[in-house]
DNA sequence: CCCTGATTCGC
DNA sequence: GCGAATCAGG
């Protein structure tokens, strides 16, 4: 198997995607994991949180080889750096957690309990809870319990696309143009769309145009309809 | 052992 | 440029 465009671009979606290199080679087919991962670095598209790259500071691995017939296991770490304090500027930390009214601020007097719960209870008494928006849980008519303040609220990051759709036909990439037969079902983690270029003045494919247009055949003659989209079973 | 990505180096 | 072999961490 050959790098074409189709195939690099491919790659470097699902790359950038998160997916693992042994997913990009599976999806890719006729590449070894190793294969995909030389690819990438020679695309120049490398940082990616590498498990064994924990260790900063690689302090150049020691080009074995040439001079040194050493048979195996050519690693002369040593190389003692004492003193490398690497002041580590940290990244500067976002803090909003407090830029909101707290209604009930837990950290009360040093000296009280916070918040001490009800002695007793009522166990048996089934309690009517229902959840607010924000999280909060409303209180129901009897409740004497302090309302509980809402999860802090967490730094909302943009999603990135599961490496199971990476380099396929999301949602968002439906245009006019190309078929938006869906593949697989909804809500499962690898469902998308086909993709394929449109059958003009339709909106699938021709392949999928037919399945989706079939004549009308006289009534008796019907032949058991066809799967549907998003109804029967999985179509691929 | 399995997985992961990084790197090297003969081709 | 390619990728198997190898390394190394989880």
């Amino acid at each position: 198997m050959s790098w074409t465009d189709e195939r690099i671009e491919k790659l470097t979606k699902m790359w950038e995607g998160g997916a693992t290199a042994s997913q990009i080679a599976d999806e890719l087919g006729g590449v070894s994991r190793n294969a995909v991962i030389g690819k990438a670095h020679r695309l120049g598209l490398k940082a990616r949180p590498s498990p064994v790259k924990a260790n900063e500071k690689p302090a150049v691995r020691p080009a074995a080889a040439a001079a040194a017939p050493t048979p195996k296991k050519p690693k002369p770490v040593v190389e003692a750096r004492p003193a490398a304090p690497d002041p580590e500027p940290e990244e500067p930390r976002i803090e909003e957690e407090e830029s909101f009214d707290d209604p009930t601020p837990v950290r009360a007097a040093p000296s009280a309990e916070p918040v001490p719960p009800p002695a007793a209870p009522p166990v048996d008494q089934p309690r009517i809870v229902s959840v607010g928006p924000g999280g909060f849980l409303r209180q129901g008519p009897g409740d004497q319990q302090q309302p509980i303040p809402p999860a802090p609220p967490r730094r909302l990051v943009p999603a990135k696309p599961s490496p199971e759709v990476a380099g396929k036909t999301s949602l968002l990439d439906l245009n006019d143009r190309i078929c938006r037969w869906p593949m697989g079902h909804p809500g499962e983690p690898d469902f998308h769309f086909c993709g394929e270029k449109v059958n003009p003045g339709f909106p699938y494919c021709v392949e999928h145009c037919g399945r989706a247009y079939q004549a009308q055949l006289p009534r008796g003659a019907r032949r058991p309809p066809p799967p549907l989209p998003f109804g029967g079973p999985r179509v691929r």
